[in-house]
DNA sequence: CTGGACCTTCCCACCGTTGGAAGGTCAAGC
DNA sequence: GCTTGACCTTCCAACGGTGGGAAGGTCCAG
């Protein structure tokens, strides 16, 4: 089949497929005489494989040991679990820092009456009038800058 | 005073600076006449509001909006809490999406024994032997693909 | 006048995904 | 046969926010 149906079959957009293709987390699909890729059930389950692992949040690389260990038939589940515990993990880190900006702004939001007055706690907190934001938000943020990047989207 | 020292009086490095000021989130620099950027005690304020912004996961535009709020004396504290009331539902989706991934992702944790035996539920549910991942990771998933992109870092 | 800390601009990388341009291919209908 | 439209190809650029580094200019203390 062509990309086009591997794509719907999969639930991932061509374009994902080459790019996926592109960074080695697919091997390079069969090709036309004409140069169309074409794709086998199998490529499909493979594909399916990457659009669950997506979708619980791994990264591209943790996919491609997830591929790796899922091709192995005498893998032992430990990595498995392993790799999954750290993805974990990870996934804590960034619900923690967003409930605390959640929680941290939901606060300023409540304190704030929303009327015709210009007076606002969220601004003023902003403008560092009192204690630096929120001693939670501040923990996020210090978390962020040591990570490097952050939240998107 | 310099850039390097605004940098460390507001916690938002020099690099970024020169970006927020490319982007228009800041007014240019005053300069000497080599060239060096100025900044004052105002604009350090300044700073420190983007970064508090920043720490409240709030994007670049609406930091836009509260800077000019802020600026504004006459502003309604209304607009300011609807935007910020904007953002919370923002956050509170994007926690919705990664808990449901932590807690799709905790539940095939908890059913692998993590031995050196190959079976593993993990990569089980990956390759689709059942029903489609979880219904809350699902969920997450359409969510992410109707929203664009995706939580990075 | 030298050295080092600072500043400047510029371009590149990351991550995952999308968009578009410019062109080739395929199958159906006339 | 030829046209049309859906499909495919590659390549390049963008988003968000941040960091890294090169190549060069400036400033001050010793």
């Amino acid at each position: 089949m062509n990309i086009g149906e591997a794509a719907r079959l999969s639930g991932i957009s061509a374009k994902m497929i080459r790019h996926y293709e592109g960074v080695q987390l697919l091997s390079p699909a069969q090709r036309t005489d004409s140069g169309y890729r074409q794709y086998t059930e199998n490529d499909v389950r493979a594909l399916q494989f990457i659009r669950r692992a997506r979708d619980l949040g791994f990264s591209i690389d943790e996919i491609r040991d997830l591929l790796s260990l899922w091709q192995d038939r005498n893998r032992p589940s430990r990595e498995v679990k392993a790799l999954a515990a750290v993805h974990l993990e990870t996934l804590d880190k960034r619900l923690k820092e967003l409930h605390s900006m959640k929680s941290a702004l939901e606060h300023l939001v409540h304190g704030c009456q929303g009327n015709d007055r210009p007076d606002c706690p969220i601004l003023e907190t902003l403008a560092g009038s009192g204690d630096e934001a929120t001693s939670e938000a501040n923990a996020a943020s210090l978390k962020r800058h040591r990570r490097g990047h952050q939240i998107t989207g």
